[in-house]
DNA sequence: TATTTAAACTACATAATGTAGTTTATACTT
DNA sequence: AAGTATAAACTACATTATGTAGTTTAAATA
């Protein structure tokens, strides 16, 4: 356990909370050092003893969302994986649940004039936890149609895909509507969904 | 018809040339207009005679990219939208094919120090066509199991994330491969695709 | 050939950046 | 509570990119 100085703490918190507004405001582009530092009432130089430059203090928040994003994620059992007749799985469920408990965060990030690395940064996380997912779902090895990592990069593609869609909207649908949704989706194929066929 | 001065296209023929070349040197944002102005051996400025900034450059070379895509890819008959047996849709085709063809150009704007705007400004083009797509393809009205708009975001998704993996995995497969790869897994799903089932 | 217009060249005012040195205020330790 | 350590503020400055104005040179068009 390192006992961060209380002093430091307090300077990055303004840091950030400042800098996350500012991303809202007008974009990380149209973002300088003065601006962050004016906002959250630190003096300009002092930044420097914190974050290399802008990108360093973007990297830093981003990094911290993903994190706790997975963790609450994760599955606590194999149960949490499959998903019951007309219910998606808890996973589908906390995902949703997660973007929608941080919403502010997200809505800023995806929004407007938000961080479109972020929408990367985020694809790789979750692009890890699908493959491990996978791995998990497919134990007695069928013949798979289609190689994993394309399934893996489908996969990804389409649920964050569904989640700017939610966030751009406004959220109107609750976490579980989307939930269930994507898992419909994903287990007759958007084209039965369209026709309404299957 | 409009002539343009032949000074005046070769300007801004290099000047973009030399931004797309940068771009992939050392991404979007290290780049300043001297840099650019210095690649192309144009004045630095003659460069604001014909571009406000760098992103007044970033956003007509995009566009210019986007239009021709859809023109290359909208169906030209009925036909065209539907896949046979073991063969996908023309539409399909055309699309990696598409991006096979400018993949100089793909791979800089989604690689490594790639501009991640490109990639909303391709979801939303390609947001639009599949919206007429669908719309084309369920004539008569049968009942959709999900709402339209979000098959259409799952779908642009998918396909966009497909394409980025592609283009990350340095376009291994062929253009007709992928192309097979994606009409199947919208017509099974991701998780029939993936157990060996249906 | 004369005229128009683009590009180069020169110069300058402004703003952001990054760093160094010094002073003041706050936190921690004994 | 007093003394020490350290963070933040303050001041100053050198560097770099930006955007604009005015003038000269070169190229295209009529």
């Amino acid at each position: 356990m390192k006992k961060i100085d209380p002093r430091v703490k307090k300077t990055r918190r303004s840091l950030k909370s400042a800098f996350v507004e500012l991303i809202g405001e007008k974009g990380f582009d149209a973002i300088t050092i003065q601006d962050i530092s004016a906002k959250a009432e630190i003096n300009r130089v002092t930044f420097y003893q914190h974050y290399q430059d802008k990108y360093d203090l973007l990297e830093k928040t981003i990094e911290d969302m993903l994190q706790n994003l997975i963790q609450n994620v994760s599955p606590e059992s194999r149960e949490d994986l499959i998903a019951k007749k007309d219910e998606p799985s808890v996973v589908f469920l906390n995902l949703f649940q997660f973007v929608y408990d941080h919403r502010i965060f997200f809505t800023t990030m995806f929004g407007e004039n938000g961080v479109p690395t972020f929408q990367y940064r985020m694809s790789k996380t979750v692009q890890q936890f699908v493959s491990e997912t996978i791995e998990e779902l497919t134990l007695t090895v069928h013949e798979r149609k289609v190689p994993k990592e394309i399934i893996v990069h489908y996969v990804t593609a389409a649920s964050i895909g569904l989640i700017t869609y939610w966030i751009e909207t406004d959220m109107q649908y609750s976490p579980r509507y989307m939930a269930k949704q994507l898992a419909l989706l994903e287990k007759i194929g958007p084209i039965n969904a369209a026709l309404g066929t299957h």
